[in-house]
DNA sequence: GTCATTTATCATGC
DNA sequence: GCATGATAAATGAC
């Protein structure tokens, strides 16, 4: 249950939607934003939980499981680290000048 | 009244609550004020946030979201925008 | 790598 | 029913 353009590593990807026939400078139609299922959700999260940075090996591993590319698991990690930054800050923030304590 | 605060923050993300009008003003001042750049830096971002009384990620959020929503459709902030740029036609004057 | 952003999507307010 | 604030993918600067 996943909708994912190019991203399964289906062996040797000789399409590639038809992107640079001869231009490469073009900025490229950005990729649309697919939400990521329940499941591979859990998976990378039971991961994060793990190590919060994923090496090589176990990324490439969980990108073939999950039917994502490498690239997705690896912004996925960053963005997951930048939340928990987030998280934190705001807890911070909430417990310590709060005007309703 | 830990626990309560605790889970009060907990579910308080997507719990979304409009700021009120003083604020959305003080927003919109700044946004309209800087239409050829709307990029408060980190700065104005705190000066804002202590103004408005929000923290400076909902800060940020606001000028995210205020910038892609005016880009799409700028025809429907036309009467805004129009308000605004009276209301700080002095300020750019100095 | 971090981090501010863009963009679409989500969830709520009214 | 959209307006609005927050979050989730995706990009790019550095």
């Amino acid at each position: 249950e996943n909708t994912n353009p190019g991203s399964s590593a289906s062996s040797t990807s000789v399409t590639k939607e038809g992107s640079k026939s001869s231009n490469s400078s073009a900025p490229r139609t950005r990729k649309k934003r697919c939400p990521y299922s329940k499941f591979q959700i859990r998976e990378l999260e039971r991961e994060f939980f793990f190590n919060v940075y994923i090496n090589k090996e176990k990324r490439l591993q969980l990108s073939r499981m999950l039917n994502l590319t490498d690239r997705q698991v690896k912004i996925w990690f960053q963005n997951r680290r930048m939340k928990e930054k987030k998280l934190s800050r705001d807890r911070l923030q909430y417990f310590s000048g709060n005007p309703l304590l | 009244a830990v626990m309560i605060l605790r889970s009060r923050f907990l579910d308080a993300r997507r719990k979304r609550r409009n700021f009120n009008k003083q604020a959305t003003e003080i927003l919109n001042e700044y946004f309209y004020s800087h239409l050829s750049n709307p990029y408060p830096s980190e700065e104005a971002k705190e000066e804002l946030a202590k103004k408005c009384g929000i923290t400076v990620s909902q800060v940020s959020n606001w000028f995210g979201n205020k910038r892609i929503r005016y880009k799409k459709n700028i025809g429907k902030f036309q009467e805004e925008a129009n308000i605004y740029a009276a209301k700080t036609a002095v300020t750019a004057t100095n």
